[in-house]
DNA sequence: GGGGCTATTCAGTGTTACTATCTACCAGTA
DNA sequence: TACTGGTAGATAGTAACACTGAATAGCCCC
């Protein structure tokens, strides 16, 4: 992709993460291969990874260590009421910032 | 306002300015004081010349020095070639990004 | 002269995603 | 046994960007 890409990620990136783990939980892996496959091509391995360590230190999310068939024990996150709450206020921004940009494209044309 | 718009702006402020300046040129103090009106009410004075400066280096911007009647003269940026095909691929970008998270959003119901 | 408004600049900081690399576990296979 | 490949996570260092806070400068008016 593009660093355009890249740089509109930071802010929303979490925000997505979040969104992802109200529905169900999941772990790092799992996550960024279902970002690759709705078409963010190139998340770096790393990055999900410190994003999750993040928002478990700020106690959006609990863990639970699942052993896995093949590999390493899996680190299963889940949203809690804290991190519901977040993921509240992440649309609530996301909804004012697209009105704003909305705006903008039509009043270009 | 909070963290969480100043982390979504990264990447996206760069689209908004330009596609202010896609309609009209205009300079940086009268930038700012739009973005608050339209509700973006703590962008920080510095942070939209750093911007301009950026975009300038880049050269998808022309700027021409125009003496203020009152205090010091104006820096008017307007928008050249080179930045309206960079706003198009933003707009490219914003589009697949909002659709991404608007699937989000439904499914996360 | 001093306060208030306009207008720009800049050094320093914090957050975030990326790059690159490393560790670890298991299965299949030569 | 040794090697490869897929799964799973951690981490040190870097770049980009918006914010903080302050400084500078010009102009007007009391």
């Amino acid at each position: 992709m593009g660093k355009q890409v890249t740089e509109m990620l930071k802010g929303t990136l979490e925000g997505i993460v979040l969104a992802i783990l109200v529905s169900r939980p999941a772990y790092g892996y799992e996550i960024t291969a279902w970002l690759r496959e709705q078409g963010f091509s190139d998340i770096a391995e790393g990055t999900v990874y410190a994003l999750l360590i993040r928002v478990e230190q700020r106690g959006l999310v609990d863990v639970e260590k699942v052993p896995s068939e093949k590999g390493p024990p899996r680190k299963v996150y889940s949203l809690n009421a804290q991190g519901r709450e977040y993921l509240d206020e992440f649309w609530r921004t996301w909804s004012f910032l697209t009105e704003r940009l909305e705006q903008l494209r039509e009043g270009g044309k």
